[in-house]
DNA sequence: GGGTATTCATACCTAATAGGTATCAATAGG
DNA sequence: CCTATTGATACCTATTAGGTATGAATACCC
């Protein structure tokens, strides 16, 4: 693949803002003829035009405007981590970087903070909401000293189980099911549009559900994909499908929901405290020592 | 600032995935004393040694660790906004892309999308939650068509207000403000720990809560940041404090924490219906239509 | 309607840089 | 202690980025 090089998508933002040629070579300290060639070979090289230019306006395309976006993103992006691990050789630290998926903020996270914070006050934790397989990219990058995530997610990384939990349906209020107390089949489903995640943000998670409902002799029919457990069950509130959650959504305490226990068994979902392999200072190391206590 | 070129990013990546200059120029196609001399420019660039390396032996350094993560980021994310430029030009479509901050979560956005699903079954929504800077960033790049996000943001936005909203004191359940009914005022929160998101995440927001405690005569201490709303309540809960909150996050209905009015006067917020001016193709028009019935 | 000014594109050239070869220096292993 | 291996350095060549001159198209002004 021929990508562009940094210096095109500098003299690309250069044109897009200044919307023409002449005062873009400017403001990057180069003539105005090896601009034109640039954007000219930038465009071959992505195969799309970026610019609609006549002799006298420079408009962006569609195609220029989505471009435009993702080239300053790349190129600040590229500014911050050079700043990062700048800052990084210079030494800085005393901080714990923590990912979580949102069903830990359901569940273990609070508790977990609480120990810690009122052990440590001193350590700053910068707390952020990723899913598993970015949680998993950000370890392995040294991003995070720790993430709670969903297995199964890749790259070498150590862990301790903090939460183990049943599945339960969350269905609508106003649902045929939600009216009778007890456990619910989940056969009894087959019928019903589910909001699910897609598979490839927690394949653990969806696998289960594609277990129960293979089991029960259906494929779910999926009628909107929502990628966080909140979302999902905003959802299925508004009665858009059911869903099957890990136990502790329910501690959501969504209006318009209500959990049933499924009557089928099946195993349960583990939720990991995960680190990088060899990864860990001392403050991450304590941080560890309260979670085996919290997970017991 | 002297940021690295691509090359030496994908010089710095063989080199720390194969830990061997040889083998690493080999799968380059260049020979080894350019790679070497490659690598010892970008550390340069950097200020930071990425490479431990011996006669034999070839390690990564923390800040080698960190920035690979970083390098490979950047250089997959710029193959996939080269694919993504390249099948828009080639002609691609049919879906609205919807970003929204998760107080829409809990407020308009599940009535808002059953409407719309119900009329136009056949429209695929991309849903994903974002921070409103991000989202306005996304919408000015053309990467969402909407936005359910949190005044002020930069950019050329056009906007439908769909949500106004008073705020609410939310309170761990054993707090001593909890025990009674009524409205609190803001003056009794002057010595507790407050949990926040940081002011530019959500401006607007932020100096709301900043003027009702500056006319209450305090500045809010701040015992733990948080990014999202659910982090916030679930913070709340734990003990860690007590935050001012717009009221549709009560509907979060989270365990161990209530929630009061405000006795004090305050602005409503507001949440914006977003999308960037003369953005919109057909599909986006017509959910604009439903958006203004939601909101009447 | 014609002339002029402006602006992006092209042709040709030079300067700067990326990569190659030869070799050095250090060290691990036999 | 000698040899093989590997990253670093010196010197050189090939390639590319940028500069200057100019062309071509067009919008504006007279």
């Amino acid at each position: 693949m021929n990508t562009p090089e940094l210096r095109q998508l500098r003299h690309f933002v250069a044109v897009a803002e200044h919307l023409h040629f002449g005062r873009a070579a400017a403001a990057l300290h180069i003539s105005q003829p090896p601009l034109s060639r640039s954007i000219q070979n930038l465009e071959q090289r992505l195969g799309a035009t970026l610019l609609a230019r006549s002799r006298r306006k420079v408009e962006l395309t569609p195609e220029g405007a989505r471009f435009l976006g993702e080239a300053k993103r790349l190129l600040s992006q590229l500014e911050r981590a050079v700043l990062d691990v700048g800052s990084m050789a210079a030494g800085a630290g005393g901080r714990l970087r923590l990912g979580f998926v949102s069903l830990a903020d359901f569940g273990v996270l609070p508790g977990l903070l609480k120990a810690y914070k009122a052990a440590r006050p001193g350590v700053a934790l910068a707390l952020r909401e990723m899913l598993s397989p970015e949680q998993a990219a950000a370890l392995a990058a040294s991003e995070l000293d720790f993430g709670l995530l969903l297995p199964p997610v890749a790259g070498d990384l150590e862990h301790l189980v903090v939460q183990r939990e049943r599945f339960v349906a969350a269905l609508p209020s106003s649902h045929r099911l939600a009216r009778t107390r007890g456990r619910v089949a989940v056969r009894e489903l087959a019928a019903e549009a589910f909001v699910m995640a897609p598979r490839e943000i927690a394949p653990g998670l969806h696998d289960i559900v594609a277990m129960l409902t293979a089991r029960a002799g259906f494929s779910p029919r999926v009628g909107q994909e929502a990628i966080q457990m909140q979302t999902v069950v905003s959802l299925v509130s508004s009665g858009l499908g059911v869903a099957l959650v890990p136990s502790s959504v329910a501690n959501l305490g969504r209006r318009g929901v209500v959990y049933r226990e499924i009557a089928d068994s099946h195993p349960r979902l583990d939720l990991w405290l995960a680190w990088r392999r060899g990864g860990l200072g001392a403050a991450g190391k304590e941080f560890l020592v309260h979670a085996r206590r919290v997970a017991r």
